[in-house]
DNA sequence: CGTTAATGTATCGTCGTGCGATATATCGGC
DNA sequence: GCCGATATATCGCACGACGATACATTAACG
C-alpha cells in the first residue's frame, strides 16, 4: 500500500483557517486561488481546502469587514483581490494569541494525562 | 441571545476535544462529569464544554467503541464510568501525533506570514 | 479545429458537531 | 421548603468544511 501523504482532518481545520487566510493576507494581498495554493504549499500538502471552502470563507471574512476586495479584470482571467482591514489586522492578532493559548492549553493538558506521545524536550542545542 | 462562548474557541474544540477527552480517559476511568470538569481545571478555566457537547460525545466516542461504558448504581448519584479499549487508545496515539505536527505546520505558517505575534519576547540581558 | 488541463470564481445541499435550553433525579446545607 | 451542586440525557439551532457542479478563459497538444 503505497503511503500517501496523511491530510489533517477538517474539523482542524475549523479552528484555524480564518487565522490562515488572514496571516497569509497579512503579508501581502492576494487572490483567493493563491491564498488556497499558498497555504497548501507552505503546509506540505497537509492542509488543503477546497474551493467550496476557500470562496466562502473570504465572503465571510469580507462580510465581517476584516478583508476588502477589489475585482482585476485587466487580464483574461477575472481575479478579486483581497487585503486586510484594520480590523482584520486586529483580529488577526487576537486569533494568533488565541491560538497560541490553546496551544499550550493543549500541551499543559496532554502532558498531565498523556505524556509518552509528547516529545520529551526536543531540545534543538 | 448573544453568543456565550466565543466561536473561534469552540471551533478549535472540534478539532482537539475527542483527543482532550481520550487523553483524560488514557490516565484513569472516569464519568463525564469528572471528565468535564478536569479539562476545565487543567486548561486553568480556559478550555470548558458543556453538559450539552460532553455527554453527546462520549456516546459518539463509545459507538466507535473508542471507550467502553459501566453503570455504578452503588451510590445515590447514578454514574457512568469510561475507559479506553484497545482502539481508543490506537486513536489516542494516532490523534496526540496529528495534532502535534498540525501545530508545527501552523507554526510554519504563522512564522512565514506573521512573525511578530508568534516571535518570543526577546529575553534583555 | 477539438480536446484536455490548469486557472479562477461561485453556489448548492449535505453532514457533523458544539452549544444553550431543558428535563430529570439525588444530595447537602440552610 | 428551597437552592445549588452533582449527574446524565436529549432537543433543535447555527455554522462551516466538503464534494459536486457550473461557467469562463488560457495554453498545450494532436
Amino acid at each position: 500500500m503505497a503511503r500517501k501523504v496523511d491530510k489533517f482532518e477538517s474539523d482542524l481545520l475549523r479552528g484555524s483557517l480564518d487565522l490562515m487566510v488572514l496571516a497569509v493576507l497579512d503579508q501581502e494581498d492576494q487572490y483567493g486561488y493563491v491564498i488556497q495554493k499558498k497555504i497548501r504549499e507552505a503546509s506540505a500538502e497537509k492542509v488543503s481546502m477546497s474551493a467550496g471552502t476557500m470562496y466562502p470563507l473570504l465572503h465571510r471574512l469580507e462580510g465581517e469587514k476584516l478583508i476588502r476586495s477589489r475585482w482585476d479584470d485587466s487580464t483574461g482571467r477575472r481575479r478579486k483581490w483581497y487585503s486586510l482591514t484594520a480590523a482584520g489586522r486586529k483580529r488577526l492578532k487576537r486569533q494568533a494569541n488565541q491560538w497560541n493559548q490553546y496551544v499550550e492549553c493543549m500541551a499543559g493538558l496532554m502532558q498531565g494525562y498523556f505524556k509518552p506521545v509528547l516529545k520529551p524536550k526536543p531540545k534543538p542545542g
